[in-house]
Parts: structure tokens; sequence; C-alpha cells
DNA sequence: AAACAGCCTGAAGTTACTTCAGGGTCAACC
DNA sequence: GGTTGACCCTGAAGTAACTTCAGGCTGTTT
């Protein structure tokens, strides 16, 4: 199979595949001689597919090493793989919290403006303008999950 | 006030504050001619504190820049002060509701793992080999904001 | 033979910063 | 007067996980 036949399977991009490769999380594989395409077995379906479910559950590029080293040294204790996703949830759910914050404040913020009509007289921006309180200064820390934009 | 004294009013870096004025997030400002150093008043510690107040609500740089411009021309109408802020507390909200749905899937796969022993046998390991589902096939967005690690 | 999809590489762009390299300024202490 | 240490300067590169671009080969179809 081909790199575009592949990506279609797991419904990923080209490049994306290339890039997974580039930074080692599947296997580089052969190329077709002729043409020097590269040319996909049912192995590399089956760790790109693995690499994919992680990342739609938000993994880290880093996270999902780990777990493949893991899953390769099939008979140690699992404890580790276990571990791993325990702390992952902990970030998600972290970040939920973060951002339940950030909600309630943008509510508030909202309704600031009291239809006062000019920009000069909008409480939104009045309110922008005084310093962060105490309560605000839980700052959005640098986690590895993705922004709201 | 000079930059240093500017970060610390502000709780940011002295680097932060360059990147701004060079992205046009807060104005270049006068220097001292003696050392070049720049310097810095009130008006300047005003729009910084605006524009860290904005980021503290994870607003994207292009978002904050909309709302100086807003800002500044004092008398139109502020309805697109409310738009935009409306807007954002819907990326928010909507990054929040995608996030719960990871937790969910993350608190499913944890207790895949069945207290197997060893990794060939871990449940998390097989889940992940199997490709994803129609419910998690909601990917991840490019939001602008920021990520669980 | 020309057109067009699909493949290749390496470099640069994205966001909001942080870190680094290399160097000038300034107040204080010995 | 020399030096230590805090503070300032610039421009470039690094971060995460890709995407986009430039420039060019391959392969099939018309």
């Amino acid at each position: 199979m081909r790199i575009g036949e592949l990506a279609k399977q797991v419904n990923c991009s080209v490049e994306t595949i290339r890039y997974y490769e580039k930074t080692g999380l599947i296997p580089a594989g052969d190329r077709d001689p002729n043409n020097n395409y590269r040319r996909y077995s049912q192995a590399h379906l089956t760790q790109l597919t693995f690499v994919r479910h992680c990342r739609a559950l938000a993994m880290s590029h880093e996270e999902i090493l780990e777990l493949i080293k893991a899953r390769q040294q099939t008979n140690q204790n699992c404890g580790s793989i276990d571990q791993l996703i325990e702390d992952h949830l902990e970030h998600v759910s972290s970040k939920i919290r973060e951002l339940q914050m950030l909600e309630q404040q943008l509510i508030a913020l909202r309704q600031q403006c009291q239809q006062s009509g000019s920009n000069d007289k909008c409480g939104i921006i009045k309110d922008l303008d005084s310093p962060l309180d105490n309560t605000e200064l839980l700052e959005l820390n640098q986690s590895h999950i993705k922004g709201s934009h």
C-alpha cells in the first residue's frame, strides 16, 4: 500500500504520516525500488492506527512514544501504562476545570456591556482595563492539550 | 519606569513585553537617550494591563488587537466588542465539551487494564490498537486555547 | 504529447512565547 | 580603579504538532 492509501485508511494527511516517520512515531519502512515511493504493510497500519487513537485522546508525542516502547516490552508489568493513562487523564481533567473558571469569568464579563452603545462607555472595556484580581491569577498553564481557537 | 519594573507590575517577563512590542500589542514608546533603555509611562501600564487581562481570559493576539482597535474608536457602537466576547466564550465552551468527551473515553480506557500484569495482555494497549470509532472522530480541532500538558 | 493526480525532499510558516548567544550599562564594593 | 552582579539591548533559534510551499519526479489517462 502507498502513502495516500494509508492516509485514507487512518483518516489523516500524507504529510502527517511523513512527519510521524521523521519523528519516530512510526518506523521508516521500505521503498519501491522503481520510484522510491514508500510502501506500507499491515504492521504499519496497525501502529499508525495506535498512534492516531492516542492522538485522538490528546496524548503528546512523548507520551505516545512511551506507550509504544511499553507495548514492545510485552512481558513487563503494565503498571507504567496504567500510570501514564492515569496521569494523562489528570491533565485533561485539570484543563477542564481551568477552562470552566475561564468560562465563568467570560460570562460575567459579557454582562458588563450594559448596552451602553458606544465603545468608550462599554463595561467590557472598562473591566478589561482593570488589573487581574487574585482569583484570575491562576494563569493558563503550559499544558499540552490544545486551546480553544 | 524601565522594562523590569513594568514586568513586575503586570506579573510577566521582560521578554514577553519586548515580544508584545514587536508584535504590536503595545506601542513601541521612547528610549532613554543615554543608554537606549525602554522607558514606560502610565499609559503603557494601562494598555499592558489590558492585554494581560485579555490573555488571562485565553484570547488570541488577533482577538486582542481587535479589541484594542475598537477601544480606540471611542464613539462607535460597542456591538462588535460584545460579539467578540460572545464568540470567544463559545470557543471556550465548546473546548470544554470536547475535553469532557475525551475525559469519558480516558476513564473507560483506564478500566480496560484489568490488572492483567503484563504489557501484552493489558487491555489498554489492546483498546488503543483498535481503530477509532465514530464517536471518537470528532477530532481535536485547531482552536487557539492551549492544551492539557 | 499534454494534463493531472500522486509521490518525493527540504525549508518555512503557525502561536505565543522562551531560551540563547553575545554584548553594553550602571551602582556598589574592595 | 577594577570588578562583580543586576539590568538592559538585539537577533536568532527553539518549542509542539503539524501545515504549507517550492520545485521536481512518476504514472496514468486522454
